[in-house]
DNA sequence: TATGAATGAGACTTCATTCAT
DNA sequence: TATGAATGAAGTCTCATTCAT
């Protein structure tokens, strides 16, 4: 049984918390995106999201703080959001869509997220780090079982490989990815789908 | 016959200049894979350098000079170390084995180089900006005529996306390379030509 | 009625604020005016005003800006106080004397800022120097006026000539204005207004 | 009978050393007078000198030594060439004109050694500044006897106050010169002649 | 909850000067 | 004479964080 205390610790917290909180993530999302965690200051930060700059530390006790909650918030949401997906399709091919799709959509909408999370896994350290580490092997996981599904066994490729291969190419998006020119996600994953299971070359 | 000029214009420079510029750029280089560029201090990496710290800014104008200075050299010697490989081989296949294989190869042993060259692209500012951007795009270009005739025409998929795709792979390989364990690059090359190719599902 | 807005726009700032600020410029003047504003070092204003290094940037964004305010005060309170003197006096001659006392009263009790005000003109750039330059050439233009009115016109010499002269003579009294050789500033002052309407010699 | 030490201990000097030592001044006196004292580093007068950096310290012990050249060079020059002047007029009018034209004849041909001259007066220390010292009072003392010979003795004003007045004036002009509107030194001379002797006032 | 003010550490960079050749 | 390289001190400024209200 979890600790009751989780809950009932919690400071009581008026109606604007929740929004005044969300709001400071997506401006430190936005910031760190732009500038790196260590080129993001605090200040920037608390500019962004208008709010003052002793007033942030209510929210969080340092700035490591935020780094750790953007990240726990993504990779939570990338996980939560694929499972629901897999619960729902049964062919291996299907499956795999699924993981395309999820992966994409979510960081099509939060590009800065993207970033946040392949640049500053190292920006991290000590108790931060490893909670983070365990849901992002919770994802990896994941994605690595719908591959085994789909991967021919005969085939003498890595398993392992195989499916870091494949966050190598969703992860680069942030480098070419144009919200006008690839407005349909769908089709953007049917194609990376298809290079991915039979590759690019007519065999 | 070139002109003696050129060559005499630069300027004189001792013994020692070579071999410390060196050290300085290896040194900036381990300290900007670890920290990232912000947070590698020019201290840091003068400690690293075992130089004096403002003995730094007789070989640098400025910090990100030395970001260019490591940038410009990974691209460039990727660039004609490739080309170099290119002239030797002919067939579709074989070509982009060593497309794969260089990339590989270079990286593998400069996994700090690795680093710095996809996470800081935006660390750049300016002039320094575009010249990078400029050696990066020639090396762009060579790779994706060499995907183009590998790919199967009537396949549907854009060149670009598969041109990106196979880039995102290749430098994802810093989450997860160890030298120790993928000792042979010939190996790991082969592996992910084949699933780049032929994708992991025998059709 | 002025609208409110443009009062309540200041922010709100404690009661130690101005006081604070004020003993910063107080010492960066005495700072500045003993060591040239590039030989006046922030560390040593901090210091004289017995403030934290970093709080300084706190009360001004950067170090031209506290040279900026120093000469903004001085310029302006030279030319309201001229204005305000010049109302109550009527005849030509008695209003050159204000003027000349009035420029004399101001700096010989700040003779920081009147270093401050002729040595430093040049190192400030870009607009805060076209604000200084504007307030400047107001209080040029007040002088001018004056001089205008006592200078005969049949006379063959230029009146920003004449002017310029004038203000020469004015400042470079802190090459040698001694407060306790010559504390009696109405005496000083009548003896300048001599010179310059009646010239050394009797004619 | 002075030391004969003072020209055997000269360093034999090639045919070169003369122009160059006149180049660095001239640069120096360039720099120092566009940055101030403190803000002119010997870098900056190197680059413009077109001399390697550590090759002024050949030339010059330190920083200091340059301004101390500078400086003693305009004085000196300033005082050998009034005195020249003098001897060749004899009316109290036409000496005080000499004074008046040599002076701006002086600095408005080596305008950079005017500020240099007046605003860094107090940028030596010890023993340079000494030197300079008595120079300039000898100057002064030259000045100040042509100002007595026009002088009207009934009036009542101190006669170190009329010639520091003159100074004043003298040493504004680069507030306000300008070689293409001013072109005419002997006429911009005989106006403040006229001003400093008769008033701006008919009387 | 919110905010104005403060602070010590450390960032990048330039300085005058010297050393060795 | 000339110059490439080095160095310790100091420059301005920003940082994350805290304190007091």
């Amino acid at each position: 049984m979890p600790s009751a205390k989780t809950k009932t610790a919690a400071p009581r917290r008026n109606k604007h918390y929740e929004k005044r909180l969300a709001s400071i993530l997506k401006a430190a999302s936005k910031i760190i995106a732009r500038d790196g965690f260590e080129g993001a200051s605090v200040r920037k930060v608390a500019a962004e999201a208008k709010i003052n700059l002793s007033n942030i530390y209510y929210y969080f006790k340092c700035k490591d703080e935020m780094l750790f909650e953007l990240q726990k918030h993504a990779f939570t949401t990338l996980k939560n959001t694929l499972e629901e997906r897999l619960i729902k399709v049964e062919t291996p091919e299907a499956r795999l869509k699924a993981v395309i799709e999820n992966h994409f959509q979510f960081f099509s909408t939060n590009m800065n997220d993207l970033k946040v999370c392949s640049y500053e896994i190292g920006s991290l350290g000590g108790t931060y780090y490893k909670q983070i580490l365990k849901i992002r092997q919770e994802y990896y996981k994941l994605v690595k079982d719908v591959v085994a599904e789909n991967k021919t066994k005969s085939k003498r490729t890595d398993l392992n490989l195989a499916t870091l291969y494949l966050f190598g190419s969703l992860n680069w998006i942030y480098m070419w990815y144009d919200p006008k020119k690839n407005s349909d996600i769908g089709k953007l994953s049917n194609q990376l789908l298809k290079i991915y299971l039979n590759g690019i070359k007519i065999s």
